[in-house]
RNA sequence: GGCUCGGUAGCUCAGUCGGUAGAGCAGAGGACUGAAAAUCCUUGUGUCGGCGGUUCAAUUCCGUCCCGAGCCA
């Protein structure tokens, strides 16, 4: 079976992504496919870095700006959209560029997740009652009774995941270890089949700081506080994205919490901590090749795009 | 110029009735299958402002100098 090429550019936020995925996308003649989990969000554009108006003409994007308020979306659900996506580029075989800064998502397009139901109200209802009697040590303890061998790995402070293992074991009968295991043995058909490519982009913080503070005065200038007040007089201020980088701290600003000085302050050093959780998440795959995107980009990215493009050839003579 | 209060981790500060120190924040490292830009875990040696003195022992007491804040001239 034919299948479309694939590469991955991943990083951390403000390293230049973008710009490297247009550049790339002309050169090669591929679509962009979004892998970011705000930027599939509609109406969150410039606390997100959207690519421009211009930079969208160039090139077709897909996966960006497509969830409309006040629905939430999850990596499942990326999972999906983004095999339809693909599907659709196996007759052509145009290549297609996955760019984004979220490893979950990038792990669940190419390894698959667990086909699950959705968690019944009874489920949560029983979870939720389990909470409220004795808090999350509670949660942690049933766990402990019904998947012990999930719950030795998971911290037993991590409400979120230990909450979401028992709405699992309440409304599946399945505990998160046969999921595993279940996963484990339908691995190698699940997984994404295409040829990958990954490019990475690696910046030490003190390389970062620079772009990350620019970017923050960019998207102020841009009307970051205009794009939140609208959002929140809509009554969204709770909605997901609302609660990402640039945003909680944009919606502080406003209710009055902190100077404008600390909201810039506050906005570098929590884009910052994201850029550390991003390059932790990338550190580990060993497929990824690595570059310098502030040295590349001055050489208008010749040396990425000429390799992607070997890889390319390779992959057509293999067919 | 005189008096008072400060000077301890990158920052804000606590503390040692004399036995060379510890919190919060920041930082660093990490986990992570439907909120993931989320959620959670681990991690604290620094001439205790400088120089002298007393003492077995000084960051702690004494003297002096430097720096900052305040008050009085």
């Amino acid at each position: 079976m034919r299948r479309p090429p694939l590469i991955f550019i991943q990083g951390p936020t403000s390293s230049g992504k973008t710009d490297l995925s247009i550049k790339l996308a002309q050169a090669i003649k591929a679509d962009v496919v979004n892998c970011d989990s705000i930027q599939v969000y509609k109406g969150v554009n410039i606390g997100t870095a959207k690519p421009s108006g211009e930079e969208l003409s160039k090139v077709s994007h897909h996966l960006l700006s497509f969830v409309s308020p006040p629905q939430d979306f999850t990596a499942g659900q990326y999972r999906k959209k983004a095999l339809e996506v693909i599907e659709g580029f196996n007759k052509s075989l145009k290549p297609l560029i996955f760019v984004g800064g979220s490893g979950f998502y990038f792990k669940a397009l190419e390894g698959g997740m667990f086909d699950v139901p959705p968690v019944s109200e009874e489920a949560l209802s029983k979870v939720e009652s389990i909470f409220d009697q004795g808090g999350v040590a509670a949660l942690y303890k049933t766990l402990l009774g019904l998947d012990p061998e999930y719950a030795k790995k998971v911290y037993k402070q991590d409400g979120y995941r230990v909450k979401r293992a028992l709405e699992l074991i309440y409304s599946s009968n399945k505990t998160m270890t046969q999921f595993n295991l279940e996963h484990e043995s339908l691995k190698e058909t699940v997984r994404l089949k295409n040829p990958i490519y990954k490019i990475g982009h690696w910046l030490e913080r003190k390389e970062l700081e620079p772009l990350v503070r620019q970017r923050t005065l960019k998207m102020l200038d841009q009307g970051l506080l205009g794009e939140v007040e609208n959002l929140v007089s809509e009554g969204l201020s709770g909605w997901a994205p609302m609660r990402s980088v640039g945003y909680k701290e944009s919606q502080a600003y406003l209710q009055g919490l902190c100077t404008y000085e600390e909201l810039i302050e506050e906005i570098i050093k929590n884009t910052l901590r994201l850029a550390k959780k991003q390059r932790t998440w990338f550190k580990k795959d060993d497929q990824i090749n690595w570059c310098n995107p502030i040295e590349e980009k001055k050489k208008s990215w010749r040396n990425i795009i000429v390799n992607s493009e070997l890889w390319l050839d390779r992959q057509r003579a293999d067919l």
